[in-house]
DNA sequence: CTAGACTGTTTCAAGTGTGAAACACGATGA
DNA sequence: TCATCGTGTTTCACACTTGAAACAGTCTAG
């Protein structure tokens, strides 16, 4: 096992690894081995291998690895043995899509509150979720036991609102405000910017020769 | 001006770029250099020279850049200058949410159709946009001259729409669906994978030392 | 026991992106 | 006219990631 600082990359991968293992496990399969692995799912046998032991040995030598294990070791270092608690800040339409989306439930993530400044918003309901005041936003993360939050504000709104979520001690975020912002190191923000990614497709339909 | 192949790294900086001469240009500047600029938003003079000069020279010796020029060449750059159609298949939470959001604050993509195979759902309409039956997928987008289409339909199902898709011809692809999808090279697929992010903040979280 | 399979680990080459530096050239202003 | 500013362009060093190769150690099958 190396202890060297763990690339972004290679946690993502291991994203990856688990649900390969799920299918696998769907399946009924007991073992797997890196090169099967890889086969079967376009990856790299090689990689896989050094992923996997940057944090542990987990397969056997001549056999690869036990699939069942295996998932139980990714799920546990991906922090997804249990739940994290979400909020989401802004109950525009992103905002309140997000809360119905099933991706945060299949993943042990649950939206435990929304956030809003509109007065006309506070105390509504999304499905199950209630809109809370952002000035309580402090108050109802420590009562809801909240760790996550979810930025889904206009843009021009996105720094002050991360600087609260900051100032709560809460250290994962999401942002899907289309805007760079600017943190401490001792937190974790993501941004998923969708308007860069469509411009993007846009250049592709747009450049000169579509090689 | 370099014709070499030009980064997707550098167009979305280029979208990035525009959202800058936005700002300033509604501030009423009329020129900006690349090292006030690079200052004002934290980024890199040398780069952002580099980037623009993929494309021409836009720049004036001993000036800079006048904004509106600028705006109206990256704007070009990236086909922004004229309206998309787009096509989301997958009428569930996600693709209804991404229906409101796009029709709503994304001026140059307009969501002309949504798509699903469950019967109770075609005919039916999301605001002002209609779902279609998934076996109509290419004469509706040819009648509605889309040329942008979402995926927003479950993993299992994805490479069997892109498939759908692809055939009909569209050649710009955003996929939702948490799966790798396998396409000719004619054609750009950006994947947003929102249960990889999730599970890179949960690995954050639950790392050892938050260093 | 022996052969083969497969992991864990190291090493290396290749590709890519970044940031700094240097410099010619053009534009501006005094 | 001359100094200054700022672009366009090239060059370089550095970092990071990837993929391949090699090899020792360990497990299983026969």
């Amino acid at each position: 096992m190396k202890t060297e600082k763990i690339s972004e990359l290679t946690t993502n991968r291991l994203s990856i690894y688990l649900r390969c293992l799920n299918e696998l496990s769907a399946e009924g399969a007991k073992t797997i081995s890196s090169g099967r692995l890889a086969k079967r799912f376009h990856l790299n046998s090689a990689q896989i291998r050094k992923d996997l032991a940057c944090f542990g040995e987990f397969g056997v030598r001549g056999v690869g690895y036990y699939i069942a294990d295996l998932k139980e070791q990714i799920t546990k270092i991906l922090g997804l043995d249990h739940k994290h608690r979400v909020a989401i800040i802004g109950a525009g339409r992103l905002g309140m899509a997000l809360t119905d989306y099933y991706g945060f439930t299949q993943t042990n993530f649950e939206v435990a509150a929304l956030f809003d400044a509109d007065e006309e918003k506070i105390g509504s309901k999304v499905g199950k979720v209630k809109v809370f005041d952002l000035k309580n936003f402090e108050r109802v993360i420590r009562k809801e036991d909240i760790d996550v939050a979810v930025i889904a504000v206009p843009a021009q709104f996105a720094q002050s609102v991360l600087e609260t979520v900051a100032k709560s001690g809460i250290k994962a975020v999401m942002n899907f405000a289309p805007t760079p912002l600017r943190f401490a190191d001792d937190i974790k923000v993501k941004t998923i910017d969708l308007t860069i990614s469509l411009e993007s497709l846009s250049y592709f339909l747009a450049k000169p020769q579509n090689d």
